[in-house]
DNA sequence: GATTGAAGATGACACCTGTCATGCGTGCGG
DNA sequence: CCGCACGCATGACAGGTGTCATCTTCAATC
């Protein structure tokens, strides 16, 4: 019998996967959460054979999540399935140490084998992503990421550097150096070209 | 026996949803689509009860899909099933002639009630969106929309301009009209705070 | 036909951004 | 210890942006 945590914040999906997998009968449910935070106290309490949750959470991501059950040496191994097809995504959760990548347009039918699989040891990660994941290194410091995210929101240089406690030039060279880095024309588009692969 | 076509483009929750609501015994799925092309398809040949449909599809999305069912005069009710909660959203829903509005953060329980309430002619909202539908306006000119989908993209006026066939100090009108309107610093803000609101 | 109003254009001004050269500390490997 | 990279800051310049007053068309309306 393979013990499962689901953590998902879309409850109708979080729902309906319970369901679904409870159907089976080699898997039993141990709990489900909303949130990382929550995932992480029911593992550490039930101590699942296996994990699945959504990369996108509020308080704690899967990734996040991921890691923290490496750090507290737990068996726990841990199913990723997300939205996003981004290609630092999976490296992240690779580094992270997932044992399986998945995409939210999988049918749903493979899901049960997945969970299986890495309950048996094995590695899952979704099929043509497998590659890519290593095709282009994230090239953004943690400080332009940061600035980057802010300056998406619409602050301007000078307002980011009140909130950073950095000067209004520190900010603007470093915004130019994520433009640059990325190819783009402005911080927009940088930050545009970042999310899209996966980067902010 | 309520005929049910679902319209989700996400494979999982699509899988899922299919599942959980035909092991409800007065329910019959008549068929699934992941856009809304081949949803309508679905509906015209099968004149189901209820379309439950996701809105942001490729091709078409929900709304136009409900749209076109009234436009055809078909008998087939509309439930919108989506993640966001934005007041502009709910709104077009109400103006395509919709019978039913769910967040995707609704517990999945709930579903098969709703849409059972929805056969039998009920409307089915949200809890506290009701209100929220008519609470703002949607202030923005389709050309004050169409640029400021281009200015969030990175383009810079004069490209945008280019792009439209305007001049680039009309482009900085429209911006300034749309920024002004918004209450937004910015054209990033200004994008920002449109898209949050379902405006964009 | 005159009036009104919307859509678009122009020009001017202050301010913000992107770019680059340069300077100053702090820490780290040789 | 010296050098040197690194993080952060400064100043300057060109070009982009936000704001506003004003002008031209052109179609709708009275």
């Amino acid at each position: 019998m393979i013990r499962l945590v689901i953590a998902e914040d879309q409850t109708m999906l979080r729902d309906a996967l319970a369901t679904l997998l409870s159907l089976e009968n080699d898997i039993e449910i141990a709990g489900s959460a909303a949130n990382g935070r929550e995932a992480l106290d029911l593992v550490r309490h039930h101590k699942p054979h296996v994990v699945l949750t959504d990369i996108e959470m509020p308080g704690l991501t899967g990734l996040e999540l991921a890691a923290q059950i490496k750090r507290d040496g737990l068996e726990t191994r841990t199913l990723i399935v997300t939205m996003f097809d981004r290609p630092g995504y999976l490296r992240r959760a690779l580094e992270a140490g997932v044992s399986g990548y998945l995409l939210k347009d999988t049918p749903s039918t493979e899901l049960a084998d997945a969970v299986r699989r890495i309950a048996a040891g094995e590695r899952v990660l979704a099929p043509g992503l497998a590659e890519q994941a290593w095709s282009a290194e994230d090239p953004l410091s943690d400080t332009e990421r940061r600035l980057l995210r802010l300056a998406e929101a619409g602050m301007d240089s000078q307002a980011i550097a009140d909130a950073e406690g950095l000067a209004r030039g520190t900010v603007r060279n470093y915004l130019h150096n994520a433009i640059s880095k990325l190819g783009a024309g402005n911080r927009i588009e940088a930050a545009r070209l970042a999310r899209e692969r996966g980067w902010l």
